[in-house]
RNA sequence: GGUCCCUUCGUCUAAUGGUUAGGACACCGCCCUUUCACGGCGGCAAUACGAGUUCGAAUCUCGUAGGGAUCACCA
């Protein structure tokens, strides 16, 4: 059997994290059968779609690296595909024109929430049309017996057909709607698998009568629940960034948000590593190991596995990430003393760009210590810098040198360490954290050490 | 309100009727150590509640409470 997916977005706004999730569940899905993940733009809203949404969504799918197998599809292209289908099933006798003016719905409408029972306009049996241009079409609902679904996540679950309503699916200006247009296209695609967010769990039972009417084959479907911020409710501005490019900018890896989401939801059967990579989970991915409760987003876990790829991922990656995103022009040897420092900052952050606060004293040669407070300490130990620079101008530049000087200096004086340490530290980094000193005079070399060691404060 | 879904440490989750209810993140402590980290070791911490079925329930059934989805000429 062909496995054929699709992640369908409307372009209404940027690519969520929810959305982002849905698209990498169907991705995984495909890839794990071999199959086709496609990417359709769910646009037959014309005034709420936008073509920079269009861009943000590509953005997106882009950075995570899931790509559709084949050209993107726009729904609005296949327009009138799915007119044509309305007219089918109009002319079977499975929909209707209901001429409805908005005012007799909105009394419909109150009297169906009061009596719980779905809205059904009186031209459903009607046998004579009016003669009247303005009116929809909608679907025939059946009203007896009950519609069945056996979704991968949750399970088998049956509604009363009378409790669906006779959905429209063409507009008064004869454009379709997503439920009509979705299933034409779902079904044109050869699409097998139907993997989307668990808010579309009811359009399933209203969209599967259009497939029934039609005779087409039945697609699986897979509802995922929905991603809650950490009080529970749905994912918002409230909980921080929702939109997902958000979290390259703070400086994110797309490694970390795949891994990241793919466990957010979904437990992989054989590995019970939590920061397993994404490409293990092509080969593991199932719907049925999906949880059907909503997974709350924290940001302390997406930090813990950004901090694993950053040490995993290679120096040039992260040099490449750094001078794109800060726009840094280095020579050779201010980009050799970074690259040489990266692994050791590394294990200091979450987010890369956590790294900024120590470009100034890596970058650039002339630093010097400027801040007040520690500029006075660095005032109270001048001595000591200066003895520390009298020392390693005469030392063979080895890491094993250097801290053989400064081990000697601190027995020769019958100082400890930490009364040596903390000073160095600022006078060539102007603060207090930092990588171990030995390896930051190694690194920064013999002339812009001395300068900072020997400098009179 | 109707319909549907959900509920295990703070969080993500494991445990297909029998486990001292396991792991990871976070948090706390200890060790390592020239600071901060990394790393290592350890600790805190959960089956929403109430009945029932059973020798035995996180697991099955029912009820209660709480949460969520949906009920558009949006998707």
């Amino acid at each position: 059997m062909k496995f054929v997916t699709r992640f369908a977005p409307s372009p209404t706004g940027y690519l969520h994290i929810g959305g982002a999730r849905t698209a990498i569940f169907n991705y995984l899905f495909a890839k794990r059968h071999n199959g086709k993940y496609l990417v359709r733009i769910e646009d037959t809203d014309t005034k709420r779609s936008t073509n920079e949404a269009v861009k943000a969504i590509y953005d997106g799918l882009n950075w995570l690296g899931i790509n559709s197998s084949e050209k993107v599809i726009y729904q609005s292209k296949n327009l009138e595909s799915h007119v044509k289908v309305a007219h089918e099933l109009l002319d079977k006798g499975f929909a209707y024109k209901c001429f409805l003016t908005s005012e007799e719905l909105n009394d419909l409408r109150i009297k169906s929430r009061a009596n719980g029972k779905p809205i059904k306009s009186p031209w459903r049996d009607n046998k004579c049309n009016s003669e009247k241009e303005e009116y929809v079409i909608r679907l025939k609902m059946p009203i007896n017996g009950t519609t069945t679904i056996k979704d991968y996540v949750q399970g088998e679950v049956s509604v009363k057909n009378e409790i669906l309503d006779d959905m429209i699916i063409l507009r008064s200006d004869k454009t379709p709607t997503y439920m009509l247009s979705s299933v034409v296209d779902d079904y044109e695609m050869g699409i097998t698998h139907i993997i989307r967010g668990d808010d579309h769990f009811n359009n399933a039972f209203r969209q599967i009568q259009i497939i029934n009417f039609l005779n087409w084959k039945k697609p699986s479907y897979a509802h995922i629940p929905l991603i809650h911020g950490t009080d529970g409710s749905k994912l918002s501005k409230r909980h921080g960034a929702t939109n997902l490019i958000d979290y390259r900018s703070m400086g994110y890896t797309s490694e970390a948000m795949l891994s990241y989401l793919t466990q957010l939801g979904w437990t992989s059967p054989e590995d019970n590593e939590d920061d397993y990579e994404f490409k293990k989970a092509v080969d593991l991915f199932s719907l049925e190991k999906i949880n059907k409760s909503p997974a709350k987003f924290d940001i302390k876990k997406l930090d813990n596995i950004n901090s694993k790829c950053l040490n995993k991922i290679d120096v040039e990656v992260v040099y490449k990430l750094l001078t794109e995103r800060f726009g840094l022009v280095l020579n050779i040897n201010q980009e050799r003393r970074l690259k040489a420092l990266i692994p050791e900052l590394l294990k200091r952050v979450n987010v890369y760009i956590d790294l900024k606060d120590d470009f100034e004293w890596i970058i650039d040669d002339n630093f010097l210590c400027k801040e007040t407070n520690n500029v006075k300490i660095l005032q109270e130990n001048n001595v000591i810098i200066n003895n520390i620079g009298g020392l390693l101008k005469k030392c063979e530049w080895t890491k094993e040198s250097i801290n053989h000087c400064l081990k000697k200096f601190v027995q020769d004086k019958s100082l400890k360490f930490k009364d040596v340490g903390p000073i160095v530290r600022i006078a060539l980094t102007g603060k207090t954290n930092a990588p171990d000193l030995v390896s930051i005079i190694y690194e920064l070399g013999c002339t812009i050490s001395l300068n900072r060691l020997n400098y009179k404060y």
